[in-house]
RNA sequence: GGGAGCAUAGCUCAGCUGGGAGAGCACUUGCCUUACAAGCAAGGGGUCACAGGUUCGAGCCCUGUUGUUCCCACCA
């Protein structure tokens, strides 16, 4: 035993943590060493809100990744691991906004410029905040490398991507329906928008015909967009309605005369038949309106209000100026109504019509809309100018990639959702009416209406020569700079070291949260501007729950903040809690009781260590060491862990690398193997004690090692006290390998046999109620071939079943005192109890043993007078039948014997 | 309307290509055995949702049913 030593008795993360974390990154391990020769491994981290905080979800994502990377950097691969964070466009200028308005100040009172100003200092003040949040959880990436979608680099990507596209044709700008978002005031991407049910009502409006006279009915969701029908529609097919084909209705309120027009839109099946067609304010309408070559008239504002005479006046400027561009809608003076919000204008309109006896019935029904992924606000569908992303022959080559395997998903079924998606898209919508993001390089010409788009700002028109220049106001979406992100932080456009050798990346860590609005978008950026899919994997984790399920919101108050957890328990027990048992793609439960068993996992692992260390006396090898059957049993464990552990983190399965580890170390390591070693180190031969060292000390450097990735702190603590590691840092160590010359099946095998016996007299000491204190003696009848094996074994006896005296017995010895005993494969074994034992309850434990056979003999002999079993199974499997039932016709006469002998 | 996931011990969840059901927590019993009481030992507890099918053999594969969660979708 060491007597100096130092190690304290549990271990403390706060004391050591912080610090540890500072040599890793000042000592630049974090950074990849560029290596030709070899093939990198690379991930780019999903860049969190720049002026976020940590949540659960980061948290996961963080030490999934960060797990990923260690492993990849123990094993030698040139890892980079590039973070960073996003300038998330829209909520990150509303709490700016916010912040604003706490101060009695709007966005309009410091016009653009001065609002830019404050939102870098909102950044510059908040920044830092996630970034150092990640440092505590010890996320080992390269900070040299950091980087912001905002940055010079990126922006300079942003432009020139969408230079090209826009030359390409595959950006454009005209007017289509989008999805408006009232309460944020600007357009949304279809991915943006939610779908929540809702309570809502079906109004039966009436509409006169002009020519008949006749009422017709129709139904609507939304009766405010009313005045901005510009047609009926009705099914050409539709009997009831052949003689309505030409004729025109008059819209009620305004009294505007409007076609009825054939349209495989309305469905005789639905209602009346009839559907109203407001083209400015309903995506089927719009289609509709394009069919029929309709007006397109605007009855909402973009602040959610119905129009009025200054909106119409407004928009008649432009349609008069012949600037108006294809597709201009016209505006609506909604006269009594104008200036209303759409649910007022609502409650207005169907009581006026009401009241003109034109609303037939209201039906209740529940229905979904669409609402904003950020705000929650209903979603109005507008017709507005904005910039859009053609992608059509976009999505195609990010089909191929992933149909081809260049990109695989894990799970697999996440691809299926990914091509569902790909295949059926839409143009994106990319322009926001937002200050805080890439403002579209976009510019135009006041004088002649040339539109230029350009890398560099313009001051000149390119066309007239006019310097009455401005560049368009919208910036873009904040996925547009995130789709670039695997190449732009590689230094792209720019043909850069980084971006030769670190591009594709390896592997994306994402949750499948966000597959459309990033991961979809990546894919298709990176095969258009790169001819390479940006990355080889996306490995999908789910999402961090409460431990009721629900989903940690800040509404329900009801999320928990991972840096308390450090605080509370440290990083490497909340890192392995999120690891421990989850499977890939499948949600998770946050629970208290999970950080506390990873954390008691890391004091075990603290504590084995403790004890192995204590006694050793310097670095010891297996080389030339006579090892004990102990010694190979553990060794071919330990062969097992690494194999098991490593192909786990290949597949990047981290629920199951960490349930083996905690396996290996917790239940075959410390249980056993370190109790077995006890003996070996009391040995009074020199070269048994060595042995066991050396076997310790083995095994534990791997344990820790492949520890390591999963709880990178208290191993790298740990490692430096291994004999012969004073400076070494566990997170440069290599990775574990198997130990090809020290398998042994065998012996590993007669081993288990006496772990077997032990368990055996446990188990009958504690049924009989012997006292824990009293030592018994042990008498065996060893099987043909475990005589040496169970002699060899006295001392793991005597240590770990209390028996005092080992007496190996014949096969037919009669035993002149009262005995209790156990059957297993290494043979049978008595102990005489004498009066402790109380014979009735032996007796019936016996019974029960006796049972147990019998049902256990039947069963094979089920399965082996089963003609297809013994013709169809494998002959392994039919011997190894064979061989149980001889195996338990022997247990059963023993204990036949036995309840025979007991009367 | 389309698609996907899940259903296994009291709770939370694992379970690799089909070959005798596992972990953590909780529970019962006994132990401070000088690495660890954040621990040790022993134990109780499961018709693997239901019904069929394939197979010598099904928690695992196929079909259907039920329940549940989620995603997508322009149903007026």
């Amino acid at each position: 035993m060491n007597e100096n030593f130092d190690m304290a008795k549990n271990f403390d993360p706060q004391s050591v943590e912080t610090e540890l974390y500072q040599k890793w990154e000042e000592s630049g391990a974090f950074k990849p060493v560029i290596d030709k020769s070899k093939k990198p491994f690379t991930i780019v981290m999903p860049p969190p809100n720049v002026t976020g905080q940590l949540h659960m979800g980061h948290a996961m994502d963080t030490v999934l990744q960060d797990s990923l990377i260690r492993y990849h950097r123990m094993k030698g691969d040139p890892t980079l691991w590039l973070p960073g964070t996003d300038h998330a466009s829209i909520a990150t200028e509303v709490k700016v906004v916010d912040k604003l308005r706490s101060e009695g100040l709007t966005k309009d009172m410091l016009g653009r410029e001065g609002f830019l100003e404050r939102a870098w200092e909102w950044k510059r003040e908040y920044g830092g905040r996630i970034t150092r949040q990640l440092r505590r959880l010890g996320a080992s990436c390269d900070w040299s490398r950091e980087r912001f979608t905002m940055d010079e680099g990126c922006s300079k990507a942003v432009r020139e991507v969408f230079c090209r596209l826009y030359e390409e044709g595959l950006i454009y700008r005209g007017n289509r329906l989008i999805n408006w978002c009232p309460c944020c005031n600007t357009s949304l991407s279809d991915a943006e928008v939610e779908h929540e049910e809702k309570d809502g009502n079906f109004w039966h409006l009436l509409y006169p015909v002009k020519e008949t006279g006749e009422m017709l009915e129709l139904a609507t969701t939304r009766p405010e967009t009313m005045l901005g029908d510009t047609a009926v529609a009705i099914n050409a097919e539709d009997e009831r309605y052949k003689h309505l084909h030409g004729c025109h209705v008059i819209l009620p309120l305004i009294n505007k005369e409007i076609p009825i027009v054939c349209d495989e839109h309305a469905d005789m099946t639905k209602g009346t038949g009839v559907v109203k067609i407001t083209p400015a304010h309903d995506p089927n309408d719009y289609e509709v309106g394009q069919r029929h070559n309709l007006p397109l008239v605007r009855v909402f504002t973009y602040d959610g209000h119905m129009t009025g005479a200054k909106d119409k006046a407004i928009a008649d400027e432009i349609l008069a100026s012949g600037k108006a561009s294809v597709n201009e809608p016209e505006v609506l003076d909604c006269g009594k109504y104008a200036g209303m919000t759409t649910m007022e204008a609502r409650k207005a309109i169907v009581e006026d019509l009401e009241a003109l006896g034109l609303l037939k019935q209201i039906e209740p029904l529940k229905h979904e809309v669409g609402t904003c992924y950020r705000c929650h606000s209903v979603v109005e569908p507008m017709v507005s100018k904005q910039w859009f992303v053609k992608m059509g022959p976009l999505a195609g080559p990010a089909i191929k990639v992933v149909a081809d395997g260049e990109t695989k998903f894990i799970p697999e079924r996440f691809a299926k959702t990914y091509m569902n998606w790909m295949e059926n898209i839409r143009d994106w919508c990319i322009s926001r009416q937002l200050w805080w993001g890439h403002r579209i390089p976009a510019f135009y010409c006041a004088d002649c209406g040339e539109m230029m788009v350009s890398r560099e700002d313009v001051h000149v028109c390119s066309k007239c020569g006019s310097t009455h220049i401005s560049q368009d106001e919208d910036v873009l979406d904040t996925w547009f700079s995130s789709a670039l992100w695997p190449f732009s932080t590689l230094g792209w456009p720019d043909n850069t070291e980084d971006l030769q050798y670190f591009y594709p990346t390896s592997t994306l860590v994402t949750g499948y949260d966000i597959i459309f609005f990033w991961v979809a978008r990546m894919i298709f950026s990176g095969v258009a501007q790169m001819k390479q899919t940006p990355f080889n994997r996306v490995v999908m984790h789910g999402l961090v729950r409460d431990s009721l399920g629900r989903k940690m919101s800040k509404s329900l108050g009801n999320g928990i903040d991972p840096l308390e957890v450090i605080d509370q328990y440290g990083a490497d027990a909340l890192r392995f809690s999120l690891v421990m048992g989850i499977s890939p793609g499948n949600d998770t439960r946050y629970s208290t009781e999970k950080v506390e068993m990873a954390r008691n996992f890391g004091n075990k692992v603290w504590n084995a260590s403790r004890f192995v260390l204590m006694n050793m006396d310097g670095v010891e090898t297996l080389d030339g060491k006579e090892l004990a059957e102990a010694d190979k049993w553990i060794l071919t464990k330990y062969n097992d862990a690494v194999r098991e552990v490593t192909d786990h983190f290949e597949e990047a399965d981290y629920g199951l690398a960490a349930q083996k580890l905690y396996d290996f170390i917790w239940s075959e390591f410390c249980d056993w193997y370190i109790e077995l070693a006890k003996a070996g180190l009391n040995s009074e031969n020199e070269g048994r004690r060595a042995a066991t060292r050396a076997v310790l000390q083995t095994v534990l450097s791997g344990a820790i090692r492949m520890l390591h990735p999963i709880m990178p702190f208290i191993t790298e603590e740990l490692y430096k006290y291994l004999p012969g590691n004073r400076d070494a840092s566990c997170m440069l160590s290599d990775w574990p390998k198997e130990l090809d010359e020290y398998n042994f099946p065998e012996e590993s095998a007669k081993m288990e046999g006496i772990m077997d016996m032990i368990r055996s007299i446990r188990n009958l000491r504690v049924s009989l109620n012997v006292q824990a204190g009293h030592k018994a003696r042990l008498l065996v009848k060893p099987n043909e071939g475990w005589k040496d094996t169970v002699l060899a074994a006295e001392g793991f006896f005597a240590r770990l079943a209390n028996v005092s005296a080992l007496e190996i017995l014949d096969k037919d010895a009669v035993i002149g005192e009262k005995t209790v005993n156990a059957v297993g494969v290494a043979g049978e074994l008595l102990i005489p109890l004498g009066d402790l034992v109380d014979f009735e309850k032996e007796k019936a434990r016996l019974n029960k043993e006796r049972e147990n056979i019998v049902k256990e003999i039947e069963r094979s002999n089920g399965k082996l007078n089963n003609a297809g079993f013994i013709a169809k199974a494998p002959a392994a499997l039919v011997e190894a039948e064979k061989a149980k039932i001889e195996k338990n016709t022997q247990m059963l006469a023993s204990i036949e014997a036995r309840i025979a002998e007991l009367g």
